[in-house]
DNA sequence: ACCAGACCGGAATGATCCGTTCCAGTGATA
DNA sequence: TATCACTGGAACGGATCATTCCGGTCTGGT
């Protein structure tokens, strides 16, 4: 979340209107694509209570719009991770990032929202800030002996993946339902068990997304 | 699969080849439906190899096939149970099942196929079936105090989900990379760790669908 | 050999959906 | 009070599909 924040938003008049109507459109847009990323843009409006050109007025196209808030969730997700590296127990860290994110469902508004747009230079910049403190992460973690020897960096993706598929109609029993999951899988990647079956994850392997036509 | 395996197929001319036909329209229909749920019904023609009115021939309409198609996915969903429940092990029964069942990618044939069409009396028979024959297969498995006791049957399905959110571009690396996370799951399914957080799955609540307009 | 008709491929049709543009109204501001 | 930034929502135009239609092909029976 950007510009969410800014005090303007308790002007009065037109120019609080316009404020806060930023505020709502971002919130409403992120809900709705969060739900079906190819949903059409006179939904997020309808959400967010404003006719569509005060949508228009703010951004030139919908993917412009589709872009923004992809971008914002990379910022969420880079925040997180950057939080998490500040706590000394390697393993609290990783999980603790883990459910944060899934909290927060970036992963939706990310790689769910990817293919949707052509990405800019920047963006290209900040996921691979992301891939690098997602593997420092995952190298702290291993560093504890709490995890499982054969995971790898590639699999936090995935985890993220498989807990953004569960989704029911309430958004905060969706919530409750993806910690549930998110702590069986975390409990597969303690160090027990018998070696994982098959190759891991590469590198990008998940991302036949970010190249759009 | 229902009459894929008749041995009309082999025979020769025109009759076999409508044969033939029949058997390439359902697995074209069955690949690419399950890659994408709303795909265009031209897409399944042009990988079936045959044209539109081939296809028209067969089904009267889009939402007939992907019924058909569904429909047959829950057979199968049912089938692998009911092998299941053979397995004299529980909870060997219960983890084969759902390798073979992530395997078969049945999930996305049923649970995702579902409110692109209006079900039949019949089909609701049988999802309430399969829906017993999964409450058998935990319930065998939890005696044998390898499931941990805070597992209950929604659980199954939301695992399904969560593999078959697992998606690349090649087919078997897709069924490999599953694999790994299936297991994950199980791991986590099994009797250590503390209790999952949060209210259990309830019956049915993932069913948003199966309500079509 | 020959013909009736079962089957086929793919173009044409008609409806729906959706991004974007346009325009008239409204109320804060100076 | 005149201006004009900003708004809601109708209208437009293009794209996408499900479905229908039409000529051509080949089979199987005579």
């Amino acid at each position: 979340m950007r510009e969410t924040a800014t005090p303007e938003t308790a002007l009065p008049g037109r120019r609080g209107q316009a404020a806060r109507n930023n505020v709502l459109i971002l919130d409403a847009a992120r809900h709705v694509f969060l739900g079906d990323p190819k949903a059409p843009i006179s939904q997020v409006a309808e959400r967010a209570g404003v006719g569509i050109s005060a949508l228009y007025r703010r951004y030139p196209s919908k993917e412009v719009l589709l872009r923004h808030i992809c971008h914002d969730g990379l910022l969420m997700y880079i925040g997180e991770a950057e939080v998490a590296a500040e706590e000394p127990d390697g393993w609290a860290a990783l999980t603790g990032f883990l459910s944060r994110v899934v909290d927060l469902d970036v992963h939706s508004l990310t790689v769910h929202l990817a293919g949707t747009f052509t990405p800019t230079p920047e963006m290209g910049r900040d996921a691979q800030r992301a891939g690098e403190l997602t593997q420092k992460l995952v190298e702290r973690a291993r560093e504890t002996g709490r995890l499982r020897p054969d995971a790898v960096t590639e699999d936090i993706g995935m985890i993220l993946e498989c807990c953004a598929a569960i989704r029911v109609d309430d958004e905060e029993r969706t919530a409750q339902l993806r910690r549930r999951y998110l702590a069986l899988l975390v409990e597969g990647l303690s160090a027990h068990g018998p070696d994982l079956p098959g190759p891991p994850p590469r590198p990008g392997e998940m991302n036949g997304r970010w190249r759009p036509s």
